[in-house]
DNA sequence: ACGGAAGCGGAAGACGATTCCGGTTGTCGT
DNA sequence: ACGACAACCGGAATCGTCTTCCGCTTCCGT
């Protein structure tokens, strides 16, 4: 009920060391039970395409049975393949949010490292204005949970960087970084359309904020990982239901 | 099948003229024509009542049935009065709406001009995560427009003073200030189940990141009011649909 | 070529918002 | 006090969607 098949496929993967976390481990073949049918395998990929279609053109308001038809198959094969309507957008969102780790590790690598958190933020929020794929609610599903570990790694690093050159005052965490994140897609995704340029003005005002110089202590406990976990899980609740 | 029929009921009120812009006009007794027939009324009250109190529960996670057989009445009844479930719950909103531009007038109230900027985006934080009922639909109504602009009047004389005591960056305008409180409202709803606290240190972040001494001008022009119009009508379409 | 698991299509079921309508009840003029 | 009638009422029926179910079909391994 609850399992996409492909969720324990990176299990395997050796836990990485090195300061620079490698880039995900390569899909190994599928073990015989695992893997589909041929048939199976085509239509699985024609819904993806066909909702990813639908996607880009309606942002998520089009119905299953659209999707089914467009793909040429019937209702009942897309849910075979896919328990709900919103694992289905997950996956959608899923080669993107890939890309997120990527550009995180992209932005450690600058060979400035006081320019490295900057560069991360900005990085962050053009990825996601870029590809306009609401992947919030992703963050919370059991192929991501790896995934968002070398994240926070990488996020580590670049902010001890930060800190060591002075460009970022010294009380604030990963976490709070990651709302900080947050908080500009969910400016992006409400404004692309109408305005999309204001999120830049915003962000700009985000990161002078993070500088030294700020002579009053922040009035709380810095955001924990467990704070981070719940925010994300509750995130997709913003209205009514 | 738009109109509220109270929606006209400010339309008489005079303009106002002075710094701090006069509260609303109390609303006069409707009237013969726009009366409610005495049981409709208390009806009315009722299914209100019934609304709010499951919203304080289930945050907009309930039926319509459910409003009716709490409020003791049939869903017909809750239909005659509020033309969609949105508008009920647009409804629900609205003392605390009315309530903000209160919280705004305290707010340039301040005996100390300096403050005032500041204390204005704490407190309608505050207010926000104190009621608790989302308001952000609620912008973009007919009753609300004549508020808003008192709201915008009110923010801009704030700003004033701000920029006068040099608290502000001299770049930044009202709408710009609406961006960053719209960013809390939206982490404070995302997070005040979980963690009741966080929110107060990402306003810290920002708060300090509006004051003067940032060296970069920020990326683009300033978010008009058009800008702010889209965003608050297109805020509420977050997720899938 | 054959047996059967894995797939397939699409009808049926579940759920919630919204509409409709025949019967009921305050209100107002007389 | 009374009658007429517009405004109300309740709740069954409708509609749009997601999700489940099931009898029939098609690939895969032997």
């Amino acid at each position: 009920m609850t399992s996409v098949a492909s969720a324990a496929s990176v299990s395997a993967a050796p836990a990485s060391a090195g300061p620079v976390p490698a880039s995900v481990a390569p899909a190994r073949t599928p073990a015989r039970a695992e893997r589909l049918r041929c048939d199976a395998a085509r239509n699985r990929e024609r819904v993806l395409a066909a909702a990813l279609e639908l996607y880009r053109e309606h942002g998520g308001a089009f119905t299953v049975e659209e999707v089914a038809s467009r793909a040429g198959v019937g209702i009942g094969t897309v849910y075979r393949r896919f328990p709900t309507k919103n694992a289905l957008l997950d996956e959608l969102a899923r080669p993107f949010f890939e890309q997120l780790l990527t550009t995180a590790q992209a932005a450690y690598a600058h060979p400035e490292p006081a320019e490295r958190l900057e560069m991360f933020i900005r990085a962050m929020a053009e990825q996601h204005a870029t590809d306009g794929v609401r992947s919030g609610r992703l963050w919370d599903t059991a192929v991501a949970r790896p995934l968002r570990d070398e994240y926070v790694r990488t996020l580590e690093l670049i902010l001890a960087d930060a800190r060591a050159s002075g460009r970022v005052r010294a009380d604030v965490g990963p976490y709070d970084v990651g709302v900080v994140v947050w908080s500009v897609t969910g400016l992006i995704d409400a404004t692309q359309h109408a305005a999309p340029v204001i999120w830049r003005r915003y962000l700009d005002l985000l990161v002078d904020g993070l500088r030294p110089g700020g002579e009053r202590p922040l009035a709380t406990r810095p955001v924990t990982q467990s704070d981070w976990e719940q925010l994300v899980s509750a995130s997709p609740v913003l209205r009514l239901g």
